[in-house]
DNA sequence: TGCATATATGTAGGCACCTACGTAAATGCC
DNA sequence: GGCATTTACGTAGGTGCCTACATATATGCA
């Protein structure tokens, strides 16, 4: 059985390990790609520092909805980007259960810096999307499909149908 | 911005994101799965354990090329399958260099109790491969834009030419 | 006003992979 | 046969996310 035929034969795993792969390849070459810049930079600070970029002051919250990841992954990435003194953290004087979080002088500066790297990663990304047609489409089917009905659910139906 | 709009717009780290977050909300549900059964099981060894029941004895770097990704990631799912008892490992009297694994009778018994669920999750990916339409073929022709020109390779043409 | 419930986010530990490095065995060439 | 190079895989540390749990603040209702 060969590579392709084992992924599109085995379930859950083969198609969650196959997303994930290519994920991590895109990644680990983005990862070099910040080395063109001399800068030493953690892929989980982009999302944040583009929101905040966009968008200014944001809370831990507000920018872990618009990056679709959990609150607890946003207050991570925030710690070390603090410590690397790129955002500032405030609690919000209207509701004090939220932290907000800023670009610093400094973040702004790197984030300038970076700009002309993130074009090109965006430029690549469309050439990529043009070139393989449709599979951000096939990605939007996937997570409607999902989000319809999740793979637990669907999987419990099966299995227990089936004892 | 939506998030939609997030993800299309903003380049390798979006659709790397974006890959990783559905693999990893596959993998989280198929986890749930699994306790289904009562069987404590790390998703990681499905690979493994797969290769070793479809093809007996294989070595760390033959199960890695199947699985398609390093070996270590074998050594170290290894680790833990041989700890629970579920695989034994040798070194291969015809190469010293190489380390043979296979199941042993724990190991088959605990596949052969979980093959049901596992036709279950191929069943559901096939579900919804059908539902969402082109899902696979969108990854492989991503993975095959890859290949033919890597990330890094398009971003530093574009990175160093518009510098 | 008081209390039950909801919301916001921090901490701790875990997951599944990776790269870098190191060591041993095998191969190939002189 | 000896040595340079290649191959195989183990160890160490790291990445970027997750769930579970905990604490504090806010909201809503009687």
């Amino acid at each position: 059985m060969s590579q392709t035929d084992y992924i599109r034969d085995c379930g859950s795993r083969a198609l969650g390990a196959r997303l994930r792969r290519i994920s991590e390849a895109i990644d680990l070459d983005a990862t070099r790609c910040y080395a063109l810049t001399g800068l030493k930079f953690e892929q989980r600070w982009f999302g944040t520092l583009n929101q905040l970029r966009l968008n200014g002051r944001m809370s831990v919250g507000e920018i872990a909805a618009a990056l679709g990841v959990t609150h607890v992954s946003v207050s991570q990435a925030r710690k070390s980007l603090e410590l690397k003194g790129l955002i500032a953290a405030a609690s919000d004087p209207r509701d004090g259960r939220r932290t907000l979080l800023a670009l610093t002088a400094r973040g702004e500066e790197l984030v300038a810096r970076l700009h002309p790297l993130w074009q090109s990663f965006e430029a690549v990304a469309v050439e990529i999307e043009a070139e393989a047609g449709g599979v951000i489409a096939a990605l939007e089917r996937l997570e409607n499909s999902l989000k319809r009905q999740s793979f637990e659910d669907r999987v419990r139906s099966r299995f227990e149908e089936d004892r």
